[in-house]
DNA sequence: CCTCCAAGGTATATCGTTATACCTCGGTCG
DNA sequence: CGACCGAGGTATAACGATATACCTTGGAGG
């Protein structure tokens, strides 16, 4: 049915590894056959079929994201930048979610799926140890976010517990008395909530001060729904908490309105601090003073340690951690 | 390298038909022998080629979704829903950004690119005609937005127009006189933009209001950043300005922010509508009045639509039109 | 005049699956 | 007891591209 390569070649009158030749700018083609295959390639419609390219020679020029959701502007606003940064070396990002379907056989081809990038980049929150380790050696692969993952992929990851830091001193800096995390809690192993709530924590001693009682406030998930309820509640009950660590800026956001629900005003009555910097946060008002996690710097680098990988499949794993940084805005009080 | 089918059809002592049969559950295998492979497969570590499996057979069981942009939250969101609805039918989603990069090349290579999913989603805003009608009859595809799309494609829009009415007959009715649209225009073909303008227009028809004196208010992006400035400048030169509709939420947050800006109060001084009813828009203060363009109706035809496609390539396009509603929060007044 | 070479090409095998047609049993039925 | 059948399986040819090795020219150099 769809134009082949051996359609085209007909229509020149040369033989297909000449149009192919000519469509990956090998050199042993003249001026002339090249022009005329190109023509030809522009009338008849053809388009390459990806699928037996990369059957045969393992590029297609894309490079996979694997997120955990969709709907999660964080992993937007790392994307476009990522897909950015790709174009500039002619490949293409497609975005994927990692389905955590238990059913055997749908997770089984979702592994299988990796196969068809040049590379992927995996934002394995969420993800378990085990599932991580079954991707085959084969595949580059850079892994993002969680710490306690296979020590034999290449790694970045946001220096969580700092930034949790960053972000906790700066309210008890502030004058914040009692700063409850929202979204915080201990998952025993080195996820991303179980670092930022050791760097509140962290914050805590540093300074001396002890934790609020019942400080941390537990999430279902980092949804502005469930924070604002949440806070809501914690504040009606419990007048004396003046300040919010929030786990991520949409918990951050569901938390500034949680606590206008329960009458009280930001940042007079309760600081706020996020963690992410989305676009987001310099939009709401008053503005969201959060942690930025550096996000170009975490692509490029990404891109550079796939490229790496790619290039030699042997190198031993490299393991970065991004550096982060505490952006004032309006829902913590000028000093 | 990899394992492949022929070594688990060595290792069980069958031929590799045998070995796909059990993978694709076709009937004419014992169940000892298909136990027999399942082991095997679980022991190599097998994963299927799906590049191979696509050149032979046309199914990998992925469906593709292009939007414009991938940090704008209602392409999130969208993809989202798609990929739960898509999840129920062992499906799976991959989102690709439509970059509008104009070197042919690259072009040429996305258009191949959609030829290795079973059907694609195609959000259409920012593309133009041409480009869409280079796309080969035999993919199926649904499109998603624009109007002045190919009719050979099935595809469902909006109802921009009574959106945008519904919208404006809403801050009119709730006393506004000034209603600017952060976002319009015309573009000449009826783009989302020219679409909600005229909805604007025509709301302001239905009542005989005259509209404000350089009501439109264009923007370079339908971001936060460009409306918050927009909008800000606007009500310091020109304080009759009473309320804003937004082409999208998210000039509506930023339009909101700019409002503050300005030292005006949402929504005693000035009144906002948005479109689309992002997550965000419940969460903000005050919580956005929007219009809510019934995602899970959209993602649900469109999954129908491409189903259908798929089932029988030749039949005749269909068109639909999903319906819109008003959902009145704190940024409009009460009646 | 012969050798050699580069330029411009071609023929063929191959990547890993699946569709198709076929083959081989042991049993059943008339 | 022979014909037939279904269950369980196999051999082979695609699918559309690319890597490899080779082939043909028309000169240039000796």
């Amino acid at each position: 049915m769809a134009t082949t390569m051996s359609d085209v070649a007909r229509a020149a009158g040369v033989s297909v590894m000449t149009v192919s030749n000519v469509l990956n700018g090998k050199p042993r083609v003249s001026a002339a056959t090249r022009q005329r295959i190109l023509d030809l390639v522009d009338e008849l419609g053809y388009e390459i079929n990806l699928s037996a390219r990369r059957l045969r020679s393992d590029r297609t020029g894309s490079i996979g994201l694997i997120v955990p959701r969709f709907d999660h502007p964080y992993f937007g606003e790392l994307a476009a930048q990522l897909s950015r940064l790709l174009a500039a070396t002619g490949r293409h990002l497609a975005v994927e979610q990692s389905d955590a379907s238990k059913e055997a056989e749908l997770a089984a081809l979702s592994m299988a799926r990796l196969q068809t990038y040049d590379g992927v980049i995996l934002s394995v929150v969420g993800l378990d140890h085990d599932d991580i380790d079954r991707i085959r050696p084969s595949l580059p692969v850079v892994l993002l976010g969680e710490q306690n993952m296979p020590r034999r992929f290449d790694q970045i990851h946001m220096d969580n517990v700092e930034g949790a830091r960053l972000a906790t001193a700066h309210l008890l800096e502030r004058g914040a008395r009692h700063v409850v995390l929202a979204g915080g809690g201990d998952e025993g192993h080195a996820s991303m909530m179980t670092l930022r709530t050791r760097g509140w924590r962290a914050a805590h001693e540093d300074r001396g001060a002890a934790l609020p009682p019942a400080g941390i406030l537990t999430l279902e998930e980092f949804e502005m729904d469930c924070a604002r309820v949440r806070v809501r509640d914690r504040l009606r009950d419990d007048p004396s908490v003046d300040a919010v660590f929030a786990i991520t800026d949409q918990v951050a956001v569901g938390a500034m309105a949680g606590i206008r629900d329960a009458g009280l005003r930001v940042p007079q009555d309760v600081q706020v601090v996020g963690f992410d910097n989305l676009a987001l946060a310099r939009h709401v008002t008053p503005a969201l003073t959060t942690i930025d996690p550096e996000n170009a710097w975490i692509v490029e680098q990404a891109v550079a340690l796939l490229d790496r990988r790619i290039d030699d499949r042997e190198k031993d794993p490299e393991h970065l951690v991004s550096p982060v940084r505490l952006v004032e805005r309006g829902t913590t009080r000028p000093r």
